[in-house]
RNA sequence: GCUCGAGUGGCGGAAUUGGUAGACGCGCUGGAUUCAAAAUCCAGUGUUUUAGGACGUGCGGGUUCGAUUCCCGCCUCGAGUACCA
């Protein structure tokens, strides 16, 4: 019989798909549609390990079912290959990123080929080609012409505020810009200068220039988004991040803050990750209220100053005793008077030399001080003092609160730190302890008209009696800040902007790509400016629209400097999805409307969930602009979203014998009993520790197997005094590796000695499925290990350098644990060595059968043996001669091995196929990959015992594996006489007439408890189940003479017996 | 701290609306085959036991004829978030 020959058949196929074009999408076609996308991929240059495909198999196995299932489906592929670690590359090496990118693309390519995918590469994309990012500069100059109408609720050209601003000024128009912008006249409008209209739509444009507290990342060089930061270190790296004021493009993202909200209820996301986007956008409820700042002589306070601030609690308005202001807040030098003068100032220095990592780890110490001013109570009157804190932060609402210490936590201890009073305006509430923070149970009380209130009215009271004073309404306020856009980095995306007497102009969308220029090295320069700067032809001809040199003195009036940063990450993969819905007209449109209209949005998307606050939130937001402007006919990038879990590595951890090693004195319990004693030798024995441990060299070559390890420490313990007989002899026979200069402390008659190892990964590679070390492999891997010595399980040890000849008996294990699948703790699984040894086929299913798919897993090479044995089995079952002949069909002619017979299957065969056929198709709708695998092993076994090679039962079986393991059937497709590849063969039709049985095996129940089973005929009414359990012999043997209370029987289901 | 998710054999995991807990695979044990090994095939494999059972899905309660599944209270682990007024 022929073998299962998995690399031949794999190379084949491949090649076959690849020729012919087998998985192109067409742009017209008269099949639905269906869009299957996975989140593209960085190129790193580490290549693929076992972990990455996952999601990317998930989703092919999805698309070739919709494929049998008759849909034309779009499944393409590409690459985010802008960003940071190319550029560190480049910075170490000088190798121009787009170099080293191109290089690791080949190598993921190759790869991902390898694999079998269904992609249709005919639509790639690579954001860092000029052809893609033409369009993102293309999309972000959008933006930039671009101004949010609150009224209509949606973003318009920027034209159109214009055209308001000649006609009627600003005074009625409604939108979402920056803060404080004058209010002007139509005429006054048309009298300012061009510089001037330029710095007021600025104001107003969706993506903006503006001063902005930033995370500046000294190490990168570069500021960083919210979500680019992790425990207030770089994402990439892990550096400090500081705050810094910098003038830097940002995204008015906040406009999209409550229809990004909203939006989340229409789309079928997994719940955590909407939370986590729901939590990040942060919408709370609450109002603004406009305190007055009381004038006060000493501050030479020369107008009125007033104090806004957000609050969701205006229902204890009345329990304010104090305001606090952030150190950053602008009124602060403002109000302060002469007295508090030096105190606020050293506070502000001080809070602004604290990092943000500080700031965060040390919530618990308060810190303050008072302004000195006092602000006016809206309605007692009183005075209230204004303080300054840093838990106040300056970013969120307006940087200023109304502290109520009696309802919020922080001002409670705020207050108490600082001996300011707490006014208690809650009914019944204990507040001596801590404040009293439940919404739900307030009564308010000591409140004038809100007295007698519960939370809900004294809300809805309070606003209307804020609106009506005018110093205050009901707002809702959201965590989510504008998104910084600039990167003062290299390889990204050039800015299509020119800047013309300081303000930004938009170079001609008909003159894009704006091309990334060259430059010697990949630094800031000199000045601090990013790499860009370097660039020695970096200017706009307004004129001729071309980059040029430099103007030089007295000439080019026609020239502008060019913007020197880039854009971020986020901009190539905010819209990348409607790219690859364009095949043919790419040069003309980002993607042709009919395209747009076909494709409409991406209907499963299978990714990370690392990427829920960045990359999902900024593409629904694109997304959204993008609708508003007429551009795309969709609202949502993805209807349909699936997070695929991680796959975990499994470290191999050697126990290394190193510096630590310890040495003391012994001590008698004669010296124990002497406390002076005790204490002197203790102290004398530190002496020679600290000799001991300075000298690192000290065995720092002898390694320890893991159960002689696990054996010493159970024992004894590693870091006790050794007594035992056995454990001194071992030390002698261990003595030979001692250097000369400490061999002293070995004398086992002055000393004890004690004995530390360090657990350090191995090269997973070196260690068998038994956790076997391969000696010889690690003492090649690294030039300090080469004349290492091993103690092995059976405490013998193993030294090349002394016995070349070879190792003794004993093996050398290692511990494993489950970490992280990566680079530096050497538990990388490559897929292409499992390719080669059990063929892409096994490697997929092996992967959907670890576990489901949206849970993390470990990954455990061994395991892999059961899923490569189905399919030989598989194999086995399509080339056995059962019927001890011939097949009547054998297409190939050759070596004639095939088996597959045109006669009627059995009952019990199509049974098992009707049986798959329904539970593949439900598992495949519900993405439970792990369990349709099981099913095929089930299929498979079932089949073979039934001795099988009926045809009809064969041919659907190959296509309904051929989503997980698509060269094999292919293969078999083939074999069976099919011409036509397999991939768009019919799914098989699942009919329930196979499955309906006569008969079911009953579990017989006594008390919930199972007892026996009883074959009962189906069609048996309750009555008749009832007497025949009855009268089983074994009932009455469980029921031991009692009667029964309650016969409960559920037909088809269960018997239960109770009494 | 808050939000979300998860706890089932030695391991990965299964049990679709409350109805035979542990499917399927790994590992392990024994056997066949082999000079031997690999590969393959067969049988067994939750714990415990006086061999009839008893106990078993993180812990403690509850609802039910019946709970891995539903409810209440805890514990542990993981992810996200971080003074959000």
């Amino acid at each position: 019989m022929s073998k299962y020959h998995f690399n031949e058949i794999e190379a084949k196929w491949q090649k076959h798909w690849a020729k012919n074009q087998t998985f192109k999408a067409e742009n017209k076609s008269d099949k639905p549609k269906y869009y299957v996308l996975d989140m593209f991929p960085y190129p790193s240059g580490a290549g693929l390990h076992v972990g990455h495909p996952l999601g990317y198999i998930a989703s092919d196995i999805y698309t070739r079912y919709k494929r049998h299932q008759g849909f034309n489906v779009l499944h393409p592929q590409g690459y985010d290959s802008f960003g940071l670690p190319a550029e560190q590359y480049a910075i170490q090496t000088g190798q121009h990123p787009a170099k080293t990118t191109e290089e690791n693309i080949s190598r993921y390519r190759e790869q991902l080929d390898k694999l079998g995918f269904s992609f249709d590469w005919s639509r790639e994309v690579r954001t860092s080609n000029p052809e893609y990012y033409r369009w993102t500069q293309w999309i972000f100059l959008q933006l930039f012409d671009s101004w949010y109408d609150k009224d209509q609720n949606k973003a318009r050209a920027i034209e159109e505020l214009r055209v308001v601003f000649s006609s009627e000024g600003n005074i009625h128009v409604n939108a979402i810009c920056d803060e404080g912008i004058a209010h002007f006249t139509a005429s006054e409008w048309l009298d300012f200068s061009e510089t001037k209209k330029q710095e007021i739509l600025l104001k107003y444009r969706l993506t903006y220039l503006a001063e902005t507290e930033v995370n500046w990342c000294p190490q990168l060089g570069t500021v960083l988004a919210n979500d680019e930061i992790v425990n207030g270190v770089s994402e990439r790296g892990g550096y400090p991040v500081v705050r810094k004021k910098m003038k830097q493009w940002s995204m008015r993202i906040t406009a999209y803050a409550q229809r990004l909200l909203d939006g989340l209820d229409k789309i079928d996301w997994p719940q955590p990750l909407k939370d986590s986007q729901t939590n990040w956008i942060g919408r709370s409820k609450g109002a603004s209220v406009t305190f007055k700042v009381k004038n006060v002589p000493s501050s030479a306070v020369e107008k009125s100053y007033s104090i806004d601030v957000f609050t969701t609690r205006p229902d204890t308005i009345f329990g304010v005793s104090f305001m606090t202001l952030a150190p950053e807040h602008d009124l602060v030098s403002k109000i302060t008077t002469a007295e508090q003068k030096e105190a606020v100032e050293n506070y502000i220095e001080a809070t602004a030399k604290r990092s943000e990592r500080e700031r965060m780890a040390d919530v618990k110490t308060i810190t303050g001080v008072f302004t000195g001013a006092y602000a006016e109570h809206p309605f007692t009157g009183d005075s209230i003092p204004v303080w300054i804190g840093d838990y106040v932060l300056a970013g969120y609402g307006t940087g200023a609160v109304m502290s109520v210490p009696c309802g919020d936590q922080r001002d409670y201890d705020f207050a108490k730190h600082f001996n300011l009073p707490i006014p208690n305006i809650f009914k019944d509430a204990d507040i001596s302890e801590g404040a009293y923070s439940d919404k739900e149970n307030t009564i308010i009380t000591n409140s004038d008209f809100l007295n007698d209130l519960n939370y809900q009215q004294a809300t809805e009271k309070i606003i209307t009696a804020l609106e009506e004073k005018g110093v205050g309404e009901g707002k809702i306020n959201y965590r989510l800040r504008d998104a910084v856009f600039s990167r003062q980095r290299y390889w990204g995306e050039p800015f299509p902007i020119y800047y013309k007497n300081g303000m930004p102009h938009a170079i001609p969308t008909e003159c894009l790509p704006l091309r990334l220029p060259e430059v010697e090295k990949y630094l800031p320069t000199e000045e601090g400016e990013p790499p860009l700067g370097r660039a020695t032809k970096w200017y706009w001809n307004e004129k001729n629209s071309e980059v040029v040199s430099p103007p030089s003195e007295g000439q080019g009036e026609d020239i502008y400097p060019l913007e020197l940063n880039t854009m971020p990450g986020w901009a190539g993969s905010s819209w990348y999805f409607f790219r690859y819905m364009e095949d043919e007209n790419r040069d003309e449109v980002f993607a042709s409307k009919e395209a747009l209209n076909y494709w409409k949005n991406v209907d499963l998307y299978i990714g990370g969930s690392e990427h829920a606050t960045g990359h999902l939130l900024y593409s629904r937001f694109w997304v959204k602009f993008m609708h508003d402007r007429g551009l795309v006919p969709v609202e949502e990038p993805f209807k349909k979203l699936i997070n695929q879990g991680m796959i975990l590595g499994e470290s191999a951890f050697v126990y290394r014998m190193n510096s630590k090693i310890t040495i003391s004195k012994i001590v008698s319990a004669d010296d124990q009993s002497k406390s002076e004693n005790w204490t002197k030798t203790i102290s004398d024995s530190r002496i020679k520790d600290i000799e001991l441990t300075n000298d690192k060299i000290l065995l720092s070559n002898i390694f320890v197997d893991f159960n002689e390890y696990k054996r010493i420490k159970k024992e004894k313990g590693f870091s006790n005094i050794i007594m035992k007989d056995w454990e001194k002899e071992r030390i002698k026979a261990y003595s030979k590796f001692i250097p000369e200069n400490v061999k002293e402390f070995f004398n086992l008659d002055k000393y004890s000695i004690s004995f530390n190892a360090d657990g350090i990964h191995a090269d997973v590679l070196f260690v068998n499925s038994h956790n076997e070390l391969d000696i010889e492999a690690f003492k090649n891997w690294r030039e300090e290990y080469k004349d290492a010595i091993f103690i092995l399980e059976d405490g013998s040890i193993f030294d090349s350098n002394s016995s070349p000849s070879g190792r003794p008996g004993g093996d050398f294990k290692v511990s494993r644990e489950v970490e992280k699948m990566s680079k530096s703790k050497y538990n990388v699984v490559n897929p292409d060595d499992i390719c080669n040894q059990y063929g892409a086929d096994t490697l997929r299913m092996y992967e959907m059968f670890l576990g489901p798919l949206e849970q993390a897993k470990p990954w455990n090479t061994a395991g892999i043996t059961g899923v490569h044995g189905f399919l030989k089995k598989l194999w086995k079952l399509y080339h056995s001669p059962f019927e001890g002949g011939k097949g009547d069909v054998s297409p190939s002619q050759e070596p004639n091995d095939f088996y597959v017979s045109n006669e009627a299957a059995s009952k019990d065969s199509l049974k098992t196929l009707h049986k798959t056929i329904k539970k593949t198709q439900e598992d495949i709708e519900h993405f439970s990959f792990n369990t349709s695998v099981s099913s095929f092993m089930i299929a498979v076994n079932e089949l073979s015992a039934q001795k099988c090679n009926a045809r009809e039962v064969l041919e659907p079986l190959a296509i309904l594996i051929s989503p997980y393991a698509p060269h094999i059937a292919e293969e078999l497709w083939q074999k069976l006489g099919h011409s036509e590849s397999i991939s768009t063969a019919p799914f098989p039709k699942f009919e329930q007439q196979y499955l309906v049985e006569s008969s079911k095996e009953y579990p017989i129940s006594f008390n919930g408890k199972m007892r026996f089973t009883l074959e009962l005929p189906l069609d048996l009414s309750k009555e008749e189940i009832e007497s025949a359990v009855m009268a089983h012999e074994k009932t009455a043997q469980y029921l031991e003479g009692r009667t029964p209370k309650k016969v409960i029987i559920v037909p088809g289901k269960i018997v239960n017996i109770v009494g």
